[in-house]
Order: C-alpha cells, then structure tokens, then sequence
DNA sequence: ACCTGAACACCGTTCAAGT
DNA sequence: ACCTGAACACCGTTCAAGT
C-alpha cells in the first residue's frame, strides 16, 4: 500500500466530496488510504499544505479552453468557469477560499485575468485591482451559495431566495464598472 | 466571579485582538475569565454562536452616523465604515467571514446598503444582489488585506504590493457598475 | 522512499452535581 | 442563574524506528 502525492490528493478530494471540509481531516484521510496519520506527512509537510494542493486540483479539474472572444467575454469565462469548478465538488468553495485565504491558491485564475484584462489594454495596477475584485466576488458568491445550498440540504431554513440568474448579474456589474475605466479611443477595440 | 453573555463576549474580543483566531478557543477564553470551559455553555450554546456575537459586537462598535449624501456616497460610506471596523481588531475580518460564511451576521451592514440603494429608485431584487455583491468585496479585500499584514509581521514574503488606494479603487469600479443600472430619468437625482 | 507506533499537547461539547 | 469536575470523542504534529 505505498502512495504518491498525487494518490493522497485524490484520496483527499474523494473524503472531501463524500463527507464535507470538517470530516476531512488527517487521521480520517489516513484510514482512508489504509495507512498511519503521520505517513501523510511524509507527503505533505502539514495540513494546509494538503489543502493548497486540494484547491488546486480541484481548480485544474475545472480548467476549460477560453473562447477568442472580446475581454469582457473572456474574463466572464474565467470567472464562469472558476466558480463552476468550486461548486463542482462539496464545500469546494470552502477549500478554495481557506487556501486563498492564507495567501496560497487560485494564482492561475487571477493571472488569467490580469492577462485578459492587461490584453484589453488596462493599465498594470487597475488590471490587479480589478482582477482581485472579481476574484472576491466570485468567491464570495460561490460561498455564500454553496452555504446556503447546503444550510437547506441540512433542513434549515433558507433565509435569502437567491435567482439562478444572481451570480450573471452581479458579475454583470463589476465587469460594467471595470468597461468603464476603459481609455475612450478602446471603447470599441 | 460571575459573568453575563455581555462580559463573555468582552473578553472573547479581548483574547482576539491580543492572540489572534486560532487562541480564541472555550478552554482559553475559560482560563482567561478564570472559569471551566463548560461554564461559557451556560451562557452560549456553542463556540459558533459565541463567535457570531463576537462578529456582531465588532460591527457595532465601528457604528458610525452615516452622512446625508447621495446614494452612492452613502453606499461608499457603509462599505468603508464595515471595513475599518473588519480591520479594527486582529483577524476581525476572519472573524466576520466565518461567521458570515455560517449564514448569519453582518445583517446590519447588508439591510443599510439595501435601504440605500432601494432609496436611489433601484428595483428591490437588484438592490439586493448589488448588496450582496459589495460584501462580496469588502470582506474578501479586508481578508486578504489582514492577511497579508499579518504574513508580512509574521516575516513571510508579502507577494502582491497593496497600495492604500486599492480598496476604494475596486470599491468604484463596483458602484460605477451599479450606477449604470439606474433608470436614466434617475441619473439626476 | 514510504510507513509504523507511540506519544505530546491540545480541541469542542456534555452532563450530573453543586451554590 | 451560574459554575465545577470529570469525562467523551476527537484533533494536528513529531519522531525514533522499521522495510
């Protein structure tokens, strides 16, 4: 029973698929892999090292070819496509976000969309801002979403009503106040 | 030596501040109010609800008069407001996430930026979703901006250079994006 | 290279019982 | 109303030693 990372990390996103973030933990994943706790660790150095590796292929299972399209096509893709992989999985968000969170993860989205946007012909600085913005939206909803679609499978209550149409729109949003910064003579670039 | 809810959470924002998330623990905050850790049961029914009060007290102790201004400046002025009060004690902003990520908390916030943006003439399901996508932004720009403070304490390598400015620029292209969705007879207004 | 076995230093939560 | 004492069922991580 000898394991690669790569086994370990499948291992991993099956636990986490199967039974939620809090269950996934190393002596659960240990038992799963037929195997001592602390032999992960010849694997990863530590739990968050795990996790950072568990986004990213969560991430690179969702990666789709980008459409030639104008910018803003093309950065709604990325995003499109980012929060479609998160929600792919059970509490994908969540991974995605607590690696995030720890300054690790998601870099080739966020790269992805300071090309596009740099490609579009945005200053370098308003490209990250604006690529990190879109960022904390698509997180944030996908979150929140994922939360609220599980709250209701656990038989609580739904507090807010959310549209399928929700995440469109207030992608819409940020993309149209990104547009705006746009040079005049881009306008129709 | 016996306290109120209120004391308990005084001290839980105490130990946070001065330790950090990850120190909030009941077997901590037990020692530090000189108590077991079975007695703060008494008074929450678990460490989730403790820390939604926690969140809350934070955001009400940031609780500023807002200014009679336009609704965009209004708008501004919550996101701001709810920003400093993230960034007022350590690992706020981690705080209010989790909390919120639960589904609960930061109502206050959320209803104020409804109130504002229903005010402006917006339609109600579009002022919702605008909410809701401004607290996308400004708890993820406050994560990631307090993590990043902390890592560079901590001696870790700050990757992504922040300006001071970056908050209000990403926090512009989003209401520019909701601007544009205003009734063109309202533009005025 | 990959794993075992055992330990260390913790967690959140429950519950009968006390004042 | 507020707290104690003791227990239950866990955690992540380290490390000498094995193959």
């Amino acid at each position: 029973m000898r394991y690669q990372r790569k086994d370990v990390v499948e291992r991993a996103i099956d636990v986490l698929d199967r039974h939620g973030l809090a269950d996934l933990t190393m002596r659960r994943l240990g038992t799963e892999l037929g195997v001592q706790p602390s032999a992960i660790y010849h694997h990863f150095a530590n739990k968050q090292s795990l996790l950072a590796a568990v986004a990213d292929e969560l991430l690179r299972r969702g990666d789709r070819p980008l459409p030639e399209s104008p910018w803003d096509a093309r950065v709604s893709a990325i995003c499109s496509q980012l929060r479609d992989a998160m929600l792919a999985y059970r509490d994908g968000a969540d991974v995605v976000a607590t690696v995030h969170a720890f300054g690790l993860g998601a870099a080739a989205p966020y790269d992805a969309l300071v090309v596009a946007l740099g490609d579009a012909g945005f200053p370098a600085d308003l490209s990250r801002t604006a690529a990190r913005t879109l960022l904390h939206f698509v997180f944030g909803h996908a979150a929140d979403e994922q939360t609220h679609l599980q709250a209701g499978s656990d038989g609580a209550i739904a507090d807010a009503p959310r549209d399928a149409s929700d995440f469109e729109v207030g992608l819409s949003l940020v993309i149209a106040g990104i547009r705006l910064q746009q040079p005049t003579d881009l306008h129709q670039v």
